[in-house]
DNA sequence: CGTAGCCTTGACCGACGTCAATGATGGTGG
DNA sequence: CCACCATCATTGACGTCGGTCAAGGCTACG
């Protein structure tokens, strides 16, 4: 029962696009309309009818949706450059609520007018099927994990994934500013602001046992408390104890024995 | 913090399409080959080069990926006419294994055939949207399911899940038969074979906990076994134990107190 | 008849949830 | 400037759901 080495695997999606989501629906004439949220406010709920689509533009947001007990599960975060609400593609409905962590501004598009262009122009299917794909990957990720790890793997993992996602939405860090500038990823290094209960609602886990295990993760020197924030200290050590792979869900190990049905 | 009924809910997609994708795919000229898999076949593993795309005609298959402790997590299943191997159209390799749960028979297509068409001809873009969504509001569903709820729940989820697609997909059964002719959905309904271990895997469960969980569902006069599997006796009693929306993952409640986040 | 899967059951234990009390912080209005 | 309150974090005590280990049974199959 050996851990088979696949072939080399790439970072990178065959289809790389050039042009932002953005550009994409100027460009196509779709019309757009800004707008802003404040900390907590909601953008639409669970059962709203759904006519538009977002893209993010500055500011952290979050999908929610409700467990029957009344428990918010948060399905994923939402980085500047995210577009949101992509179930109005097919659905009449949110199945999803969303709201934004943060003060925030968006750009909205009318569904309608986007469903007529986006299976016409290639551009566009492109980047729907490519993202929709991206996204898939975070879910099937954030599934293994919730099903599969301790409290300190997932946290140390969404740590991590917070940490590479700021980076590709280029912010300096979360919701806050870099420690001391100069310093790149060597022991002090990325600083994230965010409240205990958004960790616990997105891992399933409740905000006691985050508290208890961001503790823990700071005593082994993985990470540590700012005047803004927490700090992560050990990056190479957190991304032992995450099993960190990189933002893309590729496997750098695959085991290869007879999978039993 | 009251429940707000959302606007009704509907089940059908925007975008229904007449044609089967293996219609599409025809009538584009995509070449199509054949293939057999027997029980427990893997069709590839994680890290495999990924050059194709497929379609389960017969037989009932898993998709798959592996936890670093070595231990499987199913991500989904596959029942006929469901597309598989997506993850093609945007990466260079499987990140998830694919195998058989019975003997199965499934259509393939390369996907580099594939992408030349997919953007450019709008049916096929529209129904790679459209499934790929399907497949997310499974994968999301699944993801609030084992975050947050107990191991009855979970199992009694999984088994309706099981029934409804299996439904969906003109099986009358699952690997098996029918129990009695004539019936519908009164007492005694639908009859179900898998293996414990799936359902486990599925649900981030261990099999010992499955079959403990199973049992006590018998005991509740919910399920039963039969000379061939299992049947489920009482449906509306575990969909209430389920707290069952349907297979689209509509919520009939809604919470509409202010989110904090 | 022996072996290999698969299911079941019991004993034990640990990770994580719940409840509750206490602090730290920061914004707001008087 | 301070009193007040809301939000968020922490810590302890305690309970439980579900995992692990181990043994034993059932069926299928060579």
């Amino acid at each position: 029962m050996g851990w088979r080495i696949p072939q080399a695997l790439k970072e990178r999606s065959k289809l790389s696009s050039e042009n932002t989501a953005v550009d994409l629906f100027r460009i196509n004439g779709i019309s757009s309309t800004e707008l802003k949220l404040t900390k907590s406010e909601v953008l639409y709920y669970e059962g709203d009818s759904a006519n538009r689509i977002y893209i993010v533009r500055r500011g952290l947001c979050f999908t929610f949706r409700h467990h029957e007990d009344g428990r918010r599960q948060i399905v994923d975060l939402s980085f500047p450059g995210d577009l949101v609400g992509l179930e109005a593609l097919t659905q009449d409905y949110y199945v999803s609520g969303f709201t934004a962590l943060t003060a925030s501004e968006l750009v909205a598009y009318p569904v309608d007018e986007f469903t007529s262009q986006c299976y016409i122009v290639p551009e566009l299917s492109r980047i729907l099927v490519e993202y929709i794909s991206r996204e898939q990957a975070i879910l099937t990720r954030r599934l293994v994990e919730v099903a599969h790890s301790s409290a300190s793997q997932r946290i140390a993992h969404f740590l991590l994934e917070l940490r590479a996602r700021a980076l590709v939405a280029g912010m300096q860090a979360l919701a806050l500013k870099q420690t001391s500038p100069g310093r790149e990823d060597s022991e002090q290094d990325f600083c994230i602001r965010i409240p205990h209960a958004v960790i616990a609602d997105t891992l399933g886990l409740s905000i006691v046992h985050v508290s208890r295990t961001l503790s823990k993760l700071r005593e082994q020197g993985l990470i540590a408390d700012m005047e803004d924030g927490m700090a992560i200290v050990d990056l190479p050590g957190l991304q032992k104890v995450a099993d960190w792979e990189g933002l893309s869900p590729w496997f750098d190990k695959v085991e290869g024995r007879e999978t039993p049905a």
